[in-house]
DNA sequence: ATTAACAAATAAAACGTTTCCAGTTTGTGC
DNA sequence: GCACAAACTGGAAACGTTTTATTTGTTAAT
């Protein structure tokens, strides 16, 4: 292990050893071998503090344990809470993790699935924030949140559940008037069924409801105009609001103190994603929760299934609501 | 790229463009070579749709343009952020990153280490809790916030001088008695100095202070309790705190708030770090800034750094002040 | 005893690059 | 027009593994 002499390679254990090239391997992949030789052999990787090379194994074997992971950036806490399970789903299975931040860029994605290529990653999972994303032929795919094709499979939460629930929670406890709030673009299909699934909530329990989409990079501003909007002698038209995130369900709220409007008592509101702030403290917000460890575990079990058969294009997973203080229960 | 016939490789180019292995390499490296070569190479290229294989690369030429690094988790936004640029200064390079989640665990720390140098990696940038972690001598090594001895390069904040600045803040602040809270064990040594910096700052300016350390996985009521001994008759008998962390700071907002007491108006607070909730929004808690930035492209530097001549084995990078309602300016 | 059948270890080829060396061509100066 | 240097290309070896084919050594059966 010192500088100038370089790392020891198998030849170097099998002359220590006194056995063949071929012998080592054997023992290193815990393939059966006589007693003596794996002996011989494990004292010889002892001695000389022998490491394989990763690369010439992948090399020659064409698989490299290591898939890559797609997303966006690691400021949110939701990517990062979604990072932090994948990488925990794929350390149990041995796996190693390439991360990529896009940072919402297509041709960063577009330049990190050739990368990826070139890596020889056994797979990719990604987020992706890009509608002509061309994924890869030779290395399997599982998407997140976006949904390309019968032919990818595409890991999401019940979406349209979520919104659906969201509409039902708030009317359980008393809103008889709601509101929708999503900002520009910056979601993918999937997401946007959040509002559909609202929507037809709302139109089955017959409560009258509001649709709001805010320009992308909002300034603060925007959030008190449509506050000011809908206000009319100091109170809301609605009593309850449902933001497509937690993000900016707290915007929101800042914006309604700011205004003098009390939460939960005036107006109720709640997002989605189930972020909490800090570590694993409170919600600070009454929330739709995706199930990040299911979502990760689901995409690492996809990717590296090998019989490619009955994989569903697309699975959805069961979303919960939990109370965070910003609705009365 | 059809999944029956594998991947076109530097030879089926060399034969489709009709010249030698090494010519296609040149080409690929841009390495200067015959007008009319280069031109028919990247013809070939073109066609067969041709990447190049990083595994053999790196067999080769013993580069892999990947960077370990290694954090306990991405559910702290500090560590997340923190990831977050080191991805960013690798990528401005052409370097890649492997990320570690040890989950604080010593055996996982070493282990990764281990792991990362059989996969070659070209350096590891490592924010470690392990002090016995063991580094390895082949791999270019940096170390955040833990200073490992003179041979290690470790790179960390201010940490003296940023508990220096929260007690004069607090103090230019009006406040009078202050107080010190840390947890438990999970700070590495430079951290550490962040208390020195704050005593040391108070006995310059003639201004009592208290200590207090809870242990690790303290619950709630620990805060409770270690404000009820401070508590005289509906009042505390200090007016200003800090925190070692801003995650602490915003446990102990709450249960000041819960106490009824007013943040800022009874008492102030200072964290440490700088860490906003959601993205890019506000502060919601006063606080001793990290510059992650810089932490994260010095550690590049350093990792990829050519000679290793006169590299200082302590890098301080400067702190700042930022105010988020928690003191009043 | 002699050989057939089998197990187990060795030897060698292959993976897809880079790099070194030798060989060929081209160009320059007299 | 010739000798020589310079510039490039082609061929082959090497990187550290895995894998296949070959050899060696045993055991059992004739």
């Amino acid at each position: 292990m010192n500088k100038n002499n370089p790392a020891p390679t198998m030849k170097d254990v099998a002359r220590e050893a006194g056995v063949a090239l071929g012998t080592v391997s054997k023992v290193i992949n815990g393939i059966p071998v006589g007693e003596s030789y794996r002996v011989r052999v494990e004292e010889a990787i002892a001695k000389l503090n022998y490491r394989i090379n990763n690369y010439a194994k992948g090399l020659k074997s064409n698989r490299t344990f290591v898939v890559a992971v797609m997303v966006p950036n690691l400021i949110s806490p939701f990517f990062a809470k979604l990072v932090n399970c994948l990488n925990k789903s794929l350390a149990l299975r041995g796996y190693r993790m390439m991360l990529c931040a896009t940072d919402y860029d297509p041709e960063q994605e577009q330049s990190y699935v050739f990368m990826a290529e070139q890596q020889k990653v056994d797979g990719i999972i990604c987020l992706s924030y890009n509608p002509q994303l061309q994924v890869p032929e030779g290395v399997p795919f599982v998407s997140i949140d976006r949904y390309f094709g019968a032919q990818i499979p595409c890991v999401a939460s019940d979406n349209y559940g979520g919104g659906s629930l969201a509409a039902h929670k708030l009317v359980e406890n008393g809103c008889r008037n709601l509101a929708f709030l999503r900002i520009g673009s910056k979601l993918t299909n999937e997401p946007n069924k959040r509002k559909d699934g609202f929507v037809n909530a709302c139109e089955n329990m017959d409560i009258p409801y509001t649709l709001k989409i805010l320009d992308d990079g909002s300034p603060y501003s925007a959030f008190e105009d449509f506050l000011q909007e809908h206000l009319h002698e100091g109170k809301l038209d609605f009593d309850g609001i449902f933001c497509v995130t937690d993000t900016l369900a707290h915007q929101i709220i800042g914006s309604l103190r700011r205004m003098g409007q009390r939460v939960p008592e005036d107006v109720q509101v709640v997002g989605f994603d189930g972020i909490r702030h800090f570590g694993d403290l409170d919600y600070t917000c009454s929330t739709i929760v995706q199930p990040l460890e299911e979502i990760a575990e689901t995409c690492v079990e996809l990717i590296l299934e090998k019989d490619e058969g009955k994989i569903p294009s697309l699975i959805c997973l069961p979303v919960s609501y939990a109370c965070g203080g910003t609705t009365l229960k």
